[in-house]
DNA sequence: TGCTTAATGTTATAAAGTGTCATAAAATGT
DNA sequence: ACATTTTATGACACTTTATAACATTAAGCA
């Protein structure tokens, strides 16, 4: 069977999946995102302390709009290396799972054996502290019913 | 047999069904309704507690236009998180059915093996647990009985 | 070098998801 | 009303996925 994937680009990337960190600090990707990431992914420092999962194509479009930054201004060489700096190359192993290396999941406050939660954004699939999710879970549904208000929703 | 569809769009899905779901989370699909979601479809959270079931062509008008909300603002981040994290693209199955994911069972009251109301509702289909449909549309009679009487009718 | 720790790989078991089928119930046409 | 067809349900078998435990390899350091 031939292959052709990761051209459907957009948004691919749905739902909401609760996993474990195992006692080595890694984790499973849920099976529907793993043909999207055949082909490597990049892990990185994400918004509100989770992490996200970019396809290797989709990491080469970001990064290469930062590397655009202006490099005289400090704000963008601090941005650039807070992303670059906090960036790892990476694939799924044969039982479908990827490591998060110390760093990162000290960012996001994840630990040895504890509960996290991987949800699709769309792009990008992000990866929580399931406690940390909760919270953000809160606000993004508050964000939307808002936004039903506003536009007409009831 | 050739079907062009979804083609028809507009308002398609009419009528009040009740089905159960079966021991593994999954809910038979209206008969009426297959058609026109013969070709895949999303499930979301929908308001108070429901969940909607859109076809595809559908879903992909409400993705993009989220998908085009800038990234770098707060509150769209929120909103994409809130309604790309609970939706689920899935498709029938050869008995007519589909799974719910446990996620979204969740957030709409539905539990293993209890009874259902699926409910068209123009453009977008709408799966309740029973319990909830009950509250829900004893005030939607309400608010109808209530127009009657502001615009004349009996 | 040998020891320690992190990283990677493998496997067994349990849980979840998927597909199929038989029967019962409902809908349809005559 | 009856026969025929379609649909809904629950049961079961089978596949895939998730988890945890253990084994192996690689890397860093005394």
């Amino acid at each position: 069977m031939l292959v052709v994937q990761g051209t459907k680009g957009g948004i691919v990337f749905l739902g909401e999946y609760k996993h474990t960190m195992d006692s080595k600090g890694r984790i499973v990707i849920p099976s529907k995102f793993r043909d999207e990431l055949k082909q490597g992914c990049v892990v990185t420092k994400g918004q509100d302390n989770c992490l996200q999962i970019l396809t290797r194509k989709s990491w080469k479009n970001e990064a290469e709009s930062m590397a655009a930054l202006s490099k005289t201004n400090k704000t963008s060489r601090q941005i650039m290396r807070s992303v670059f700096s906090g960036a790892v190359d990476t694939s799924i192993d044969s039982a479908g799972k990827i490591l998060i290396p110390e760093t990162l999941r000290e960012y996001a406050y994840m630990r040895l054996g504890e509960a996290i939660s991987i949800t699709g954004s769309g792009s990008v699939i992000e990866i929580w502290s399931t406690k940390q999710w909760k919270k953000i879970q809160i606000e993004a549904d508050k964000a939307f019913a808002n936004l039903n208000e506003l536009t007409g929703g009831s």
